[in-house]
DNA sequence: TGTACATCAGTGAACGCGCGTTCACTGATGTAC
DNA sequence: TGTACATCAGTGAACGCGCGTTCACTGATGTAC
């Protein structure tokens, strides 16, 4: 009766949800066409539909799993405040600035999220609670409220440094927000 | 021989400028068309090439002249700390993050700057250097290397948590972020 | 064991639409005489 | 003072193109007998 293994298909779903989360963030959610999102999982244009309603669909689809994984990374990190600080470091380095594809969605998307429909922005809203948790789980148990207020401030710090350092065309400045990211992060930590 | 004032089509461009900049920061680059800014402007779409060479040009003056006004109002604020006390409270105000095509060109448009030509991306960066000096300078006269990096941290975070406060679609979850941001802020300044 | 059939993930051409851009034209204006 | 002309900011229809989406079809698979 199951001519394919059952798994098969969503497989597939995935490996398209994960391969455009690349895409999205190295190109854009506009700029990224479904043909070009297809063609990236291995596909043709006309299988898409078999698998998401519209590409609204998929975007949420996608916000839902890229914010996942950027919650799942903080189970891999070593306890409390030096996983922490070795997330800031990594996360505020050339290569993450260089590699938005590859990168956090919130620094890559979240404009782009801000004019994207209902569904969307609550996978994002989900997510971002999920991460600001995280965050503040590992500043404290010594006064959760005030490490919420930090998670908070260092969350958006980190994306707004990240943004900016991709956007500047002068690699000196680009590299001199990057290191005083890192410091300002260090610093709200304290 | 001058059949118009010969400010008569500066003043047009001007005009198209501004109300692209606050089509773009409401909707988008990508999503704002050629045809509705020209008719933002009360104009058609055909003499859009009579002022720009192209989309990419106009977004590149737009960036410029977006970032001067930014930069112009640190000129009307209270001397020193105040005035960017009064500055942080007003961007991180509900006002601000409800109204998007009136605010922040950096919380706005950072993202598809990043994506844009190099024209576009120096205008953005001599623009940011620009805000990053009259922050700092307000800061200190004590320790200027200090100060600068406090002007970066103060600038992002603000950048961030504008970003992230218009992307959450639960309303009590984006004032708190809106109001810890004011909080961290003036912890940055201190 | 072999053959006809049902299933369904994926194909690829086609659709209407809005985009950025082009261009022949308009019509209000100031100049020439 | 009056008329023919040159200028040029702005008009609006048209262009090719890539977008999101649709759909008739393919072909590899497991099932039935």
């Amino acid at each position: 009766m199951v001519r394919y293994a059952k798994e098969h298909k969503q497989a597939t779903r995935q490996r398209i949800i994960e391969t455009a989360g690349h895409r999205f963030k190295q190109d854009g959610i506009d700029g990224s066409g479904v043909s070009t999102l297809m063609s990236d999982a291995g596909l043709t244009n006309g299988a898409f539909y078999a698998h998401f309603a519209s590409k609204d669909d998929l975007v949420a689809n996608v916000v839902t799993d890229q914010l996942r994984t950027q919650v799942a990374r903080y189970g891999t990190l070593r306890p409390g405040r030096q996983g922490l600080e070795d997330l800031v470091r990594d996360y505020l380095s050339p290569e993450q600035r260089d590699h938005p594809g590859d990168g956090c969605p919130s620094a890559a998307l979240l404009d782009e999220i801000i004019r994207c429909g209902d569904e969307t922005r609550q996978a994002y809203t989900d997510g971002a609670r999920d991460i600001v948790d995280e965050i503040a789980a590992r500043l404290t148990p010594a006064n959760p409220q005030s490490a919420r207020g930090k998670a908070i401030g260092l969350f958006t710090m980190m994306v707004g440094t990240l943004q900016l350092s991709r956007a500047l065309s002068d690699q000196k400045f680009s590299d001199e927000v990057l290191a005083q990211g890192i410091e300002n992060a260090l610093s709200i930590m304290r």
